[in-house]
DNA sequence: GCTTTTGTACTGACCGGTCAGTTCAAAGGA
DNA sequence: TCCTTTGAACTGACCGGTCAGTACAAAAGC
């Protein structure tokens, strides 16, 4: 098997262990196990468990802000919004697991070295979001003293809790019903 | 000492200790060590390191409604909003380790017992601020048609997302600021 | 008053299991 | 030939849980 390929299976495996169990709690017998790869593998690779995480940290990430950017690219500020913030729903539709992964380690606390991971999502992510924001306003679509680093991390958060609660509780519910919801709710389409 | 000023010591001990490291990578000796006590009294509390956990998410989460049932109390619907989305920020800038130990135990997928947790927050957090917007719908202030099950979470994901943010990023910049964008925003008051 | 008992809260050394990480000989495949 | 993978055996540290014992205050018995 390729090397890539033999990555990609370990990443695939390690984020819905790790999505289930927590970092710590997952073995890499278990990962090797589910990628259907030799422990031995894993280190060939890796070379410990931590740097196949951080590894896969920053691929999950790139990726996501990634899609985040192309949703945005070539479009006009508020229709931009919106496209990312569909974008953001089908990516945590596609990667469910991934998005647990990201919502527990990202808003750790004190601790260990992946401190480096909120800062990936924070400069990445919600960087994207904030970017779309602060074009919208210097286009005088948006207020122009509109707070728009809280309110990036606003819309951010907001997407990804409803979309995993959508994947939780109710998942045969098309993605444009949740998304043109979340839109009513940013355009403050809320009075009656 | 008292058993009820030991079990606290040991929650809060708990709290930052899971917050900082996540469940499985905190040792019940370094809880024990923490809340300064002896590891046989950890097991003479709870019986087992699991049981701890679980005791402290139903404390915790108990505390975090109830604060926001009362903020809503006697008010009328959108002043109940704002007053719960007030309350939310409040208890999470002074609770910050425990709101960081939420987010991350609460939205896990499979394994666990404390599926539980998720459902905790969901019925009883969440809970009320879908209470309080169906009040809103009623009242007539609110959109007939908007889905407050989508709507609930929405909140209450962004406000515990932005007031993560504020603590870890801006923490000197005073509650009532950040609040009052988070109104403005939930209001739709972004139109330049 | 005084001893004896009882119950509660806590202690910390210890045990058995688990797991990350290592090593290596052998095999597969381009 | 060289890169990659396999799978099993092993090690040593670490950790959850146990348990015999301490401390001590409040009853109980005399």
């Amino acid at each position: 098997m390729s090397r890539t390929a033999t990555r990609e299976r370990l990443f695939a495996a390690a984020i819905e262990l790790i999505a289930a169990q927590g970092f710590t709690a997952t073995t890499v017998d278990q990962i090797a196990e589910r990628a259907g790869v030799a422990k031995g593998t894993v280190y060939y690779n890796f070379g410990s468990k931590a740097a196949l995480f951080t590894a896969l940290l920053d691929y999950g990430i790139e990726r996501l802000s990634t899609t985040l950017r192309e949703a945005a690219e070539g479009r006009k500020p508020l229709d931009a919004l919106e496209a990312v913030v569909g974008a953001e729903l089908a990516f945590i539709g596609e990667h469910e697991s991934f998005a647990r992964l990201l919502i527990a380690e990202a808003w750790r606390s004190g601790g260990g070295d992946w401190r480096h991971a909120a800062r990936l999502i924070r400069e990445q992510a919600i960087g994207v979001v904030a970017e779309v924001l602060r074009a919208a306003v210097t286009a005088g679509e948006l207020r122009e003293d509109l707070d728009v680093g809280i309110a990036a991390s606003a819309v951010f958060g907001m997407v990804i809790t409803v979309a995993l609660d959508w994947r939780t509780l109710q998942p045969e519910r098309p993605l444009d019903d949740v998304h043109a919801t979340l839109m009513d709710l940013l355009r403050g389409r809320l009075a009656g």
